[in-house]
DNA sequence: AATAGTAATGCAAACGTTTTCATAAAATTT
DNA sequence: AAATTTTATGAAAACGTTTGCATTACTATT
């Protein structure tokens, strides 16, 4: 009865102090409506007294919901992310779930690893990035019938549900623009693709989309930068130091494109007049940037809010017992942003030299 | 026994399967030296066929640790704290943990609630950033004695253990750079600072630095805005517009540095010929602006690394029963990383108008 | 006034582990 | 060969909940 001092009050002290049966307690904080207002009124008041606190833990043995998603990424430090996992969170907590973050750092095999132990915590639902997994994660995930969505990218034939945009559409509507401004002497700037269906779909988009035109760069100006400012200014620099030079620069995401811009400025190229760039992504910030960077517009927020509301789905129904929850798809749509970084090939300084 | 249907395999089933009790089972986890090796081989063997997953609620119903701490940061969509959720994240990781993660969008309220949900699920340990918390918080924290630590900012009387820089420190380290350049006429640009005391601690030790060297801004150039760039770039927008301007422009942070930037740019100003800026915090990227920003570096992934670390070693401690483990406070360098964006007033255009 | 229905509560059996204690077998000592 | 120690295992009691079933006391219904 006095056992306050170790913080550790339990549901039996909670029902001690308020002198009814512990059953009581229990039903009155799952099913408050099936105990007398009185009686609540006194089990609250206990509750208070001893500063108890539920123990999730031990609900979660009796088969009853963990109240957790896990969320893995490749990694949260990304501008691109931080939004989506921001988003996705929110979603999540409205309808009362803890989420669990980890990140593999782009190794599809830290992935599976990660994937276990959230099982072993016994998540109700788990959501990845991207629709690249290893096959042991496939078959993890099917065998426990976890409830589970894959956010960013959209394909209508996904192994597993997801949430995004159709990322070869966008590096498709992305060389489509700098096309239609008049341009063939068009680079390219992508991370990895190993992994990384998102980089890979749209890569492959705008490569097809300048083969169907016949503009297909060719092989020097078709460079590797991960996504990240310092490593994408030093790549496109030495891009830009080539003895041709490209009149447009299509980006893997805004960020390369800022590391473009800046290592444009740099050697006093101006952009747009000097160099087209062109992003993919619309982060935050691309719209102030000097100049307003031109990008494909993802809509992250949404992406992120949808994907989380949809997982929440998916394990309501999954309460449902049997059933193997229903496959979810759903498509969010990409828009061009045209704004200050890309010129009409006819408007731009005819840079031969 | 053909219980693998449901991937609801149990440790009776696995002990089952492998002609054991489930004590030799769960022993063959927890202390694999008192189970004989082919007994153990076995048991290996049973788990793999049955996809068996241990299950972490049940074993934190044991007194025993649940495997997770929780992290709860105002945002993780900012630059400044994906950097260092990332680090975070890493280091507990490596250290066996799962992290929970939630946001509370600057409401202390919000993060009292937050961290009640965290102790429900019996995390080991609890990170927070920054110091200013609601009186609640401290208690409940107090009251269950769970261990917790503050992320980012250092204070030698801290009521909770931290790790972190000095924000005063880098406030008054600002200012002072920007007065040593000879600059007099110098604005602030902070974001609100109710409930935050990193961004309060910066613009207390900047105003305090300023007013020794009595050069204290006018009302007018003291001005609000929060972390984000459009924002940002905005409110000084409205600072540049007016009829004075300064000569030297003292940010919150990065983020609004460059806001502050895209703002002088569209107006036609040259960084840092007719404006100097400042920002504090050195993201990732600074260094690679052009011009390149003048900042406060903040061992941002070094802060986030050392408090996981820390809390890990808390977490440790705190195995040892009774003792409300000790108190631990680490304060990380800033420094100065004097870099494009400032220059002396001699050297600054006479942009008097 | 007897009966049926409803509301509020308690008892005890789960849930899936870990761990203490006891025991059996094997290895070591005398 | 008996006595002792060590090694490997099992039985059963926790851990803190939820919940099905049983019970009691009311409230309507006839």
């Amino acid at each position: 009865m006095s056992l306050k001092q170790g913080g550790k009050a339990d549901i039996v002290d909670v029902a001690h102090r308020a002198g009814v049966s512990i059953s009581t307690v229990s039903r009155s904080f799952n099913h408050p409506n099936l105990v007398n207002l009185a009686t609540r009124k006194k089990i609250e008041k206990s509750v208070k007294a001893l500063g108890y606190i539920r123990n999730r833990a031990a609900q979660a043995m009796h088969g009853r919901r963990s109240g957790t998603i896990g969320l893995i990424v490749p990694t949260i430090d990304h501008a691109i992310f931080a939004e989506v996992i921001q988003s996705f969170s929110d979603a999540v907590d409205q309808a009362g779930f803890t989420l669990l973050i980890a990140s593999h750092g782009f190794d599809l095999e830290r992935e599976y690893a990660v994937l276990r132990k959230f099982l072993e915590h016994r998540v109700d639902g788990v959501a990845l990035i991207g629709l690249d997994h290893c096959e042991p994660t496939f078959q993890l995930l099917e065998q426990q019938s976890v409830p589970v969505i894959s956010i960013w990218n959209y394909e209508e034939d996904s192994r597993i549900s997801c949430v995004g945009a159709a990322n070869r559409e966008a590096g498709q509507m992305a060389a489509k623009h700098v096309l239609d401004l008049g341009h063939r002497r068009i680079a390219l700037v992508f991370p990895k693709t190993d992994g990384n269906d998102r980089a890979r779909g749209r890569l492959e988009g705008a490569l097809a989309q300048l083969r169907r035109q016949e503009a297909e760069p060719p092989e020097a100006w078709t460079i590797q930068a991960p996504y990240n400012i310092a490593e994408a200014k030093e790549a496109c620099g030495a891009l830009f130091d080539l003895p041709e030079r490209p009149t447009a620069l299509l980006c893997g995401n805004d960020v390369i494109a800022q590391g473009a811009i800046y290592a444009a400025v740099q050697r006093g190229l101006r952009v747009p007049e000097d160099l087209s760039i062109l992003g993919i992504g619309d982060f935050k910030g691309s719209k102030e940037m000097e100049p307003a960077l031109t990008t494909i517009h993802f809509p992250a927020e949404e992406i992120g809010g949808l994907a989380g509301r949809e997982m929440c789905g998916l394990i309501a129904q999954s309460e449902g017992r049997k059933t193997m929850g229903q496959m979810v798809r759903r498509k969010c749509q990409i828009s061009l942003a045209e704004r200050a970084t890309c010129l009409p090939v006819s408007q731009s300084r005819a840079s031969d030299h």
